[in-house]
DNA sequence: AAGTGGTCTAGACCACGAT
DNA sequence: TCGTGGTCTAGACCACTTG
């Protein structure tokens, strides 16, 4: 059973859905909200909590909350499995290994999977398709201790993440997402059959276990025109930061 | 005087940062910290909340909080002005004006504003420049009682935000991002001194004042290698959707 | 001045992870 | 089993916005 702030916090947002509050307009006060779904008035601040992180109300001291947008945002789970997003989308998700091989860690790979450089990395190129569609290019860097797993899967991997979860209980917990936009090299145009030069978004990602172990990290590239990402920020709280130069 | 749950965030921001709490290890246990801080466990989870939303640190049930890195994210405000990023990061940004215009409101402007199609708003096309270099295309579209204040801007304007806050007091309080990849068109190519296709990332942005009231949207182009935008996203609690295709 | 959200407390019980 | 974080309560006071 999901917690009873999380509870009012759907139906809060189904509240807005709805239009029963519209946006622009603002919500009741934490004092009606609690006496109306009988918890306290923390209990209240936790469920509004989660929709201000969403974006979808603002909250200033000494004034209503105020409705700013209705957003669906097929949320969670989403940015650390690929095929998931594209299900819980509406779509179907392909994978093809197109090369995998073991070599030593070159010195970035040791600092972003905290090893030692030359300790030994499986490096894996997949490309994945939306409907059929070529649309996004992943290379990682798994550390050693997750290349037998990997190298387990099978080359038509629909779900990499689901799968490891079902091989061997991995659960990727955390995330950090470094964007971009490249131009395609010749791999890339290839390999996603789009010209030389063509715009790509890139994501350079790295993933860890609950624990905080680094997994593997990746560079992903998604043909322009076929994925973006959003991000909500506001005053005094925002997810995202934005960095200079290649890094 | 900041509160004291967010002096707490700071001293173990900063206790991170020292190597207090290195990397991989794990945050003293909510109780300890309470009797440290001589603070009730509810201002203690406060703090690590923060840290946790930045990515800093891991939360499980049942396990203690790992420390997952020590991000710099000269963090706040900065995706609100592109002036006080450059800024806080080194760097000199400067702003000019190429055509400014009234027009008609377009079915798009009038939703994205929610005003009425054919309300007048003002369109404004702007180069942005870091250290002399311009890397930025802005197209905003204000609404019709931004319109004034913004004309009202001089020609080469470093901080807009800036600007229109000791001109009228106006506060960019929230903003919804959509991010993605797009080849320079012909306008962008001359503009920003590139060649036509080269890939450039989009941010498509949405502004409101603290009232939740549409001020601008906005069409940034960013040239391929200046900026990059970095996210972090943790189980059961993601700043950051995926969306599909154009919107 | 009244209303509302932000901060903080002190304590209780539960769910999960580690041992 | 024990320790830890997650949930929830009931109440107090403060800071800010609004009329």
């Amino acid at each position: 059973m999901a917690a009873r702030h999380e509870e009012i916090a759907d139906a809060l947002r189904q509240a807005i859905d709805l239009g029963e509050y519209p946006v622009g307009g603002m919500l009741p006060t934490e004092t009606e909200l609690s006496a109306r779904y009988a918890v306290s008035r923390g209990t209240v601040r936790q469920a509004v909590a989660a929709l201000t992180a969403e974006g979808r109300i603002g909250s200033r001291q000494g004034a209503r909350r105020v409705v700013l947008g209705s957003r669906r945002s097929q949320s969670f789970a989403e940015l650390r499995s690929f095929a998931q997003w594209a299900k819980a989308m509406g779509h179907t998700a392909t994978g093809r290994v197109i090369h995998q091989f073991r070599r030593p860690a070159t010195v970035e790979d040791a600092q972003r999977l905290q090893i030692a450089p030359g300790e030994e990395v499986l490096q894996v190129l997949r490309v994945r398709g939306l409907d059929g569609e070529p649309v996004l290019l992943e290379r990682n860097v798994y550390a050693q201790w997750m290349a037998d797993a990997v190298e387990r899967l099978p080359a038509e991997c629909e779900s990499v993440v689901q799968a490891l979860y079902d091989d061997i209980g991995m659960i990727f917990a955390y995330g950090e997402h470094v964007i971009d936009a490249v131009a395609a090299g010749a791999e890339d145009a290839r390999l996603l059959d789009i010209r030389r030069g063509s715009p790509l978004l890139r994501i350079r990602r790295m993933t860890t276990t609950p624990a905080g172990r680094p997994i593997e990290w990746s560079d992903d590239r998604y043909v322009s025109g076929t994925v973006s990402f959003a991000v909500a920020n506001s005053i005094g709280s925002n997810p995202l930061a934005r960095q200079s130069g290649q890094s």
